[in-house]
DNA sequence: GTCTATATGCCGATAGAC
DNA sequence: GTCTATCGGCATATAGAC
């Protein structure tokens, strides 16, 4: 099929420039040019240029959303019928893990992974509010489970834990394919290894 | 004076936007029109949009960066006399509380750290590598005396868990002046109160 | 020093031939 | 479905009058 081909390498390149370089410091000149095809491609299959970034968005995040949403229901049926709180570990990897499980899928994965870290703190609004728009509904989810993870502490003090996890795991995601920040950082480290330094991190400064 | 005068405006003004909307997507028209300064006088006092940025990130990075690097040696000295090693707090807050100083010192300080956060994981390469290279070297001290905190983690761990903390800084300098991403956020937190708990959090992700 | 006017170029989007 | 050609807009930067 000749469309889908065209359609399928405009997505592809896209997603890997504008987890590079940003959604609006990527033109659809560049994107077409570095793709090989037509630059009146982009408006013919997708209407304009947000229309193509929220469809780059929707390929790997609804699956993903959906894997996060099973495993955090999981842990709650078993919260509900056991009746013990679940471990602060147990719930942040039904969030984390089905990234990692994203990495094996795909080839080209690392580029959309690097996206939704740069469209969690993107300058422009409308590039977030695409993307908070497809995952607020998770993260109210992880929220109200981390709170059962942990009774004795506010609501408020979790979720303000929560909003600084997201900030490490999103600036991870960010400079995992890219130069690190740090002289002392080994850039070659696999993604395996950063994840789980990552979740103890993050699992130490959730608890208690 | 009637230069100086315009060129403040312009650094003010310009402070606001890039922290808000980004460089890239704040125009110098923008700029010029909401400071009340013709479009030319940019070009003028500054040369071009990317030295305005530089002269905005001198402004404040500066002499906060002296001001941590002061108090970063003044801990490593008496480390140096003591033989024994510091506390994780202690370092970190070497870094984090000239910050806070900031806050006090200028009503308009909330602005430039919004743009810190920003800059850190900006889409454009350039605009990070003007904040990285005016941070780098306070950054390599930091890591330093955090190794020296934690003799038995090696300095490769450390840092990464320094990695993972920028992270969640930049994150909350972010979306302090901005809607929160959780429901639970309260934004009307004091930032005296978030940077207690941002504290809390990260010394719990780097001890051990 | 400050202004108006404009040079020059890239952007997203579209019209219309094939 | 894919192409060329182009429109209209906004960007940075500058030339030159005052």
């Amino acid at each position: 099929m000749a469309q889908s081909d065209t359609k399928t390498k405009i997505i592809k390149t896209a997603e890997e420039l504008f987890a590079i370089a940003g959604f609006h410091h990527t033109s659809l000149r560049t994107i077409t040019a570095k793709a090989g095809v037509n630059l009146a491609a982009v408006n013919y299959h997708f209407g304009c240029k947000e229309a193509l970034l929220e469809a780059i968005l929707d390929r790997h995040l609804l699956p993903l959303n959906e894997s996060r949403r099973r495993r955090l229901q999981a842990v709650a049926d078993e919260v509900d019928g056991s009746g013990r709180p679940p471990a602060v570990e147990e719930v942040l990897r039904c969030f984390t893990e089905p990234t990692l499980a994203l990495l094996h899928g795909d080839q080209a994965a690392g580029y959309f992974r690097m996206l939704v870290g740069r469209s969690l703190s993107d300058p422009d609004q409308t590039v977030r509010q695409h993307f908070l728009g497809r995952i607020r509904g998770v993260l109210e989810q992880l929220l109200d489970l981390l709170c059962r993870a942990l009774p004795h502490c506010p609501r408020e003090s979790v979720a303000w834990r929560l909003h600084f996890a997201l900030g490490a795991m999103s600036h991870t995601l960010i400079f995992q394919e890219q130069g690190p920040l740090l002289g002392g950082l080994d850039k070659s480290t696999p993604l395996d290894e950063v994840i789980e330094m990552l979740t103890d991190f993050i699992v130490k400064g959730l608890d208690r």
